[in-house]
DNA sequence: TGTACATCAGTGAACGCGCGTTCACTGATGTAC
DNA sequence: TGTACATCAGTGAACGCGCGTTCACTGATGTAC
């Protein structure tokens, strides 16, 4: 936790004002999508001109890109506050469903269509690493389930530094990487509306790929 | 294949300054993202006024549609020729994998982040029910291996509507589906860049998840 | 083969719009003495 | 407690821009006789 502590009134109001620029941008985005956010629109919405956001973001850019630290950030207290409590992997992962839930284009800012030549700034990679983190943790008090090694985890072996020095072995690392792009595989197709007409309960399919994960090793040889 | 012969040499013409209004879209949508799509810019970069676009298409709206119908048609008819030269389950998702990487942001068109309140055409939901079909029949083609019903096996028995009367069973719609989600789930995070930086190669946990599928029965009690 | 007419691709001017952003300002709030 | 000054939130006018789209038009291409 930073520095959350406000001291004047006036950085109070600031903070406050912050905070409800985000919440109308917020709706913005699930009404008409992130590409329709505009400077413009949120002030007249809050009563405001336009130019008086300008004394809190330096501009749309700014905003974005605080729309999308806060969606990391809000997914990684979501992860660390489940971990610490002692959530065990099906409980990690449906906080993450939870979370998906809660706000698809929150999620969908994260893991959608990415904008050809946005690069996040790097305090925002520094969260997702966060994220891979308290996941290597998780997979780490989950017992494991033996079988012969992998092509991809012998791979892993040498190709490990993501992990930032994690002491989990290839096969926990393969692991949760595969934890990470089944449940975004199905997660992602369900949000986009992808299942919508096909009368199939998501919510089962969702648990169909996360037995899966503790089966005996993801991708073993046929 | 539908209606493609054009015959008058006008109608031809008219067909192909469609076709390269948008090649042009497509190099735009690449470059900037289909929320910067714009009429105007691409007449410009055709040396023509823009105006004249709407001699092709009635709108911004009517072109980006076309976009789609054309990323799932290219889509449909990859599975389709893949499978008539008989190709098996990993052949599949190779062509699948092909295709992603040929150009991303098609796949984001299709797979990405959804515009709020846009529906396809039902034309568009029909290419799409064309695709599952291949898989299906591909998948009908597949040795099935064995194992206990899955919950999930169980819930599509009832709600099997959308395989459109195809004779395949729940265990092999089950297995569609995970295909379909899996592979997605891989694809999507790399497409969009989330592995870069973390030296391992996407290829291998492709077809690490590609061999999953080959398992006994995706998402089995454990 | 030649003329009269119809079709239709493309132009240029014009429309209203909302966008992001800058600037000089007013007036309220907070601070120093 | 009261006055003088500094800070700073918010305003309104203005900038240039590119957008989608309409309209009346010109001129080239194709068709009928």
């Amino acid at each position: 936790m930073a520095e959350t502590g406000t001291r004047t009134p006036r950085e109070r109001y600031r903070a406050q004002v912050r905070e409800e620029i985000k919440e109308r941008a917020w709706e913005q985005i699930a009404t008409a999508g992130a590409s329709a956010l505009s400077l413009n629109a949120i002030a007249k919405q809050m009563g405001m001109s336009g130019p008086a956001l300008y004394r809190y973001f330096a501009g749309r850019d700014e905003l974005i890109t605080a729309l999308i630290r806060d969606a990391y950030r809000s997914l990684a207290d979501t992860f660390h506050t489940a971990a610490e409590s002692g959530a065990d992997l099906p409980a990690l992962a449906h906080a993450l469903r939870g979370w998906a839930l809660e706000d698809p284009q929150r999620y969908f800012l994260i893991y959608g269509t990415p904008v050809p030549g946005y690069h996040a700034p790097d305090d925002i990679t520094a969260i997702s690493s966060e994220i891979m983190a308290t996941l290597l943790d998780t997979f780490m008090a989950t017992p494991a389930r033996g079988g012969p090694e992998t092509p991809f985890e012998a791979h892993l072996t040498d190709h490990r530094a993501w992990a930032n020095d994690h002491p989990a072995p290839p096969a926990v690392l393969h692991r949760a990487l595969t934890f990470w792009t089944r449940l975004h595989g199905v997660l992602s197709l369900e949000l986009a509306g992808h299942f919508t007409g096909m009368t199939f309960n998501p919510a089962l399919l969702f648990d169909a790929e996360l037995t899966s994960l503790t089966e005996p090793d993801p991708g073993r040889r046929a």
